[in-house]
Formats: structure tokens, sequence, C-alpha cells
DNA sequence: GTGGTCTAGACCACA
DNA sequence: GTGGTCTAGACCACT
């Protein structure tokens, strides 16, 4: 569920930060669904529980968690800390990125059908502004 | 020509790489033409030398230029290091990106203004599916 | 008449006394009322009654209420342990807070209006400086 | 400069934070002010120098200071991560201050005079709405 | 049991 | 030199 690369110039923390996004993004992970506890976590990964703390308050800061002392830590329900200084920086990424893309001779299409599979993937649990 | 920002947490060497990369897509920098010197670009951006040879390495390593020794460097001609191993990473990159600004909030509608928006400022120079 | 946010950061037991310091200081619960017992309360709310137990210490021992072993505990009567260096901690930390407030932009106009609005709801049963 | 309470029920990380904010908001430190290294500062209050990265870490992401690596720690210039979330979070806790405040017996006017220190230790520098 | 804090000490990346 | 990551291990607070 997990595959860290601890090799990777990517810090494990991000690496798990990111992977988490992804499963509650993707709803895998679904709101109130209580995470695997830190130590465990760091067992079964076999890394340092605190690094598995860094990833947590990480995502909490970012507002996709919540921890609660003794008693765990659970999915947030829905939108994090959006803030339009965020989106703006979300955009700006993408941006670079598929200027990048595009000069690497993918299509304009692929990007096109990424979106829709991506939009897919994620679209089916939430009513989207495919009914205007 | 290039705006560095010392503030950001990407390191310099990235912003450098980015900021040509950008250059050489946008083709302001055209196949085979020399950058700045090392030395030179250090001292007009009064940053450490080791920084931008660093950045030129990199750019190196990643096929956009190519060095000649006692010469200088020199922009590569389009294409780079075009291995399907980068491409699906790329696309990968961007599949992250997509579905967390969908999570945020980003509509679809948006995201394809994106890029119309980017390839009108590249499309010029490359032949795309446009006409298929 | 307790609610308490269980995905709080703040620790039960915390919110708990906050609540009810509220309740007594606006008069929802009047001297020597008796509160609802440790295990009644505990049942009611769903938690562990050490949780209870735990706030209802706190709150005696600032001197809100006052326990009587075998009967229950019972709300003070006005004062709580009124010595001035209790008051300084609390002034302190209000500057703290006031001056993080006007550092985010609130205004001095919105703290004032704040103020008027906090002392109209508890205001009527406490004898203050308005008629100087 | 930075009176830490190593018995304090307070973590050391955050009360320095709050030191460091309350010196960044008073402007003692002034923007882009470099803030003393992690290790010196360890060093100099005899802590660990993570539990000082864990500060200057939460002061970065609250937007108050930024870090670069190689280069040191600094301080944002104004306004930090700002969303109405947060002004309310803010508000809401000033509130609860108020109103045990005005219980323990601490009057309106002293209030109103708190209001007018701090604007004072702070407005100095900046241009305040007292001229509408 | 849970999360959270802190230390001591190692090693990496950047300038 | 700077900040950043990670580990091993101790201890505390909350439920």
């Amino acid at each position: 569920m997990f595959e860290l690369d601890v090799r990777s110039r990517k810090p494990i923390y991000e690496q798990l930060v990111e992977r988490l996004k992804e499963l509650i993004i993707t709803e895998v992970l679904t709101a109130d669904e209580q995470l695997p506890s830190v130590r465990m976590l760091a067992q079964q990964l076999t890394i340092n529980p605190n690094t598995i703390q860094k990833a947590y308050r990480e995502l909490e800061s970012q507002g996709y968690i919540y921890s609660i002392k003794g008693k765990g830590s659970f999915v947030s329900a829905a939108t994090p800390n959006l803030n339009s200084e965020k989106i703006e920086k979300v955009k700006n990424e993408i941006s670079k990125l598929l200027s990048e893309a595009l000069y690497l001779g993918i299509t304009k299409n692929e990007l096109y059908k990424l979106i829709q599979e991506i939009e897919a993937a994620i679209g089916g649990g939430i009513d989207d502004d495919q009914n205007p």
C-alpha cells in the first residue's frame, strides 16, 4: 500500500505525505477514517516513528488529516485549507509541467485524456460541474 | 532576464535550471546558441559560480544543453533525452498535480484554459497535432 | 448543552473545562448549583469518566467549582481564585492575542465591537464600571 | 532575549514560536533580517537543535519566516498566511479570554487601555487606520 | 494503547 | 558555514 523508496532524493516523509494525499483524494481513505497509528506504520514500513509523525503533522497542517492525542489520526472531511494563494501556486506548478510536457512531445490530446482519466478516478464520488 | 528569488525554498540552482529550460522551450534561446559563461553569469547574478555550474551540469544531463571544454555551453537542438521513461515521469507528476488541483476546487475548464494558454505561448515553434 | 468536538486538537477535558467556565461566567449555571455527576455526564457524553473527573478537578483548582465528598460538585459563588497573579496572566495572554490580531489585520474597531458584544452577553449580572 | 521555561507545560518549541512571533510583530526583528542559526541558538539556549528547527519550521508554515538551505532563516515581509479562517479562530480565542477577564474583574476600561498600549507598541512603524 | 516532545548524534544538500 | 532528514531511544499527556 505504501511503496517507499528510501534511496530517493525525495525525503521519506514527503513520499508518505504524497501517497497519503493521493489515497485521500481518490477516496481510498474516506472522511473520519482512522489512519494506521504512528507506531504501527513505522513498524510495518521499518522506518522511524518520528518520520511518520513528521508526515502526519505535515498532512495535518495542510488540512488533510487531524490527530487526537490518545486516540489516533483521522482523515479530514473534504476541503483542506484552501486559500487562493495555494491555488495559484498549484496552477503555476501545473503550468510549468505542462509546458515541459508539450516540449517533450506529449500532445494536447494526451493531456486532455489525462484530465479525463483523473476526473473519472476522483469524480465518481463527488458531484462535479458536469451538469451546469 | 534571470529573475531569481533568493527567498524561495527552491534552491537557486534549481531555479536557474527551470528558468533556462523555460527560455529554451519558448525558444528565446535557440539551438546552438551560446549560453553566458559560468563566471559572467555568476558575477551578473552575484551568486556563487559553483551554483551556476551545478545548474549547467543538471541541464546537460537532462539533454537541454551541451558543453564543450574550452568553448562554453550551448543550447541543444530540440528534443532532449527523449526516452519514454522521462515522459512517463512527467505524465505521472502532472497526474498528481492535476488530481490535487481538482481536489482543491479548480475546475476542469480552468485546466483546459491553462493548456490553451501554454500552447499559445509555445505552440508556434513546435508541430503539434492541432490539425489531425 | 455540552458540544464537544472530538476532532479538535484540544483535549476533551480542556474543552469541558472551557465550556463549563463559559456556562458559569454567563450564569447559566448559578452559584451553589449542583453539576451533573461524573458518571452521568460520562454516560451522556459517551466519554471516559476519568476525563470528566480531570475536568472537574481542574475547575476546582481554578476556583470555579467545589466538590463535597459523597454529595457532588457545585458551582462556586462568583469570584474564583482572584489573585492578582492570575489576572496578570490573563492580561498577558490577551495582550499577545490582541497584538497578533492587529498584525493579522483585524482593526481596532473590530476589537472594540468584540468587547461590547461580550459585555452584553455577560454584563447584566456583574457590576461593571460602565457608569463611572 | 529568549526566556524559556523548560519546566513549563508548554512545549519549548511553542514557547520559541510565541516569542519569535512577538519579536516579529513588534518589529524588533524586521523584514529579511537573519535569525540566529539553528545551531547557534541551540547552543546559546542549551537545547537540542532539532527543537529549534521545529520552531523555525512552524513559523515558516505560518508565514512568519522563511528558511533557505545553506544560507539561513529570515523574517518574512509583513503579512503572514492570512486566510479568513485563521482570523476567525483568533477572534474566537480573544472572545473567550475577554469574557474570562471580565469575569475575573478586569474592567472594560482596562481592556481598552490594553488595546491602546498594544497599538502604540506596534503601530509606530506601520500606518494604521487612525487617519480614516 | 494513542499522539507529542525532546535529546544525541549521524549524514546529506546547498552556497 | 547553513538548513534538512533520519534514527534510536526516552519520557510525557491523553483516553
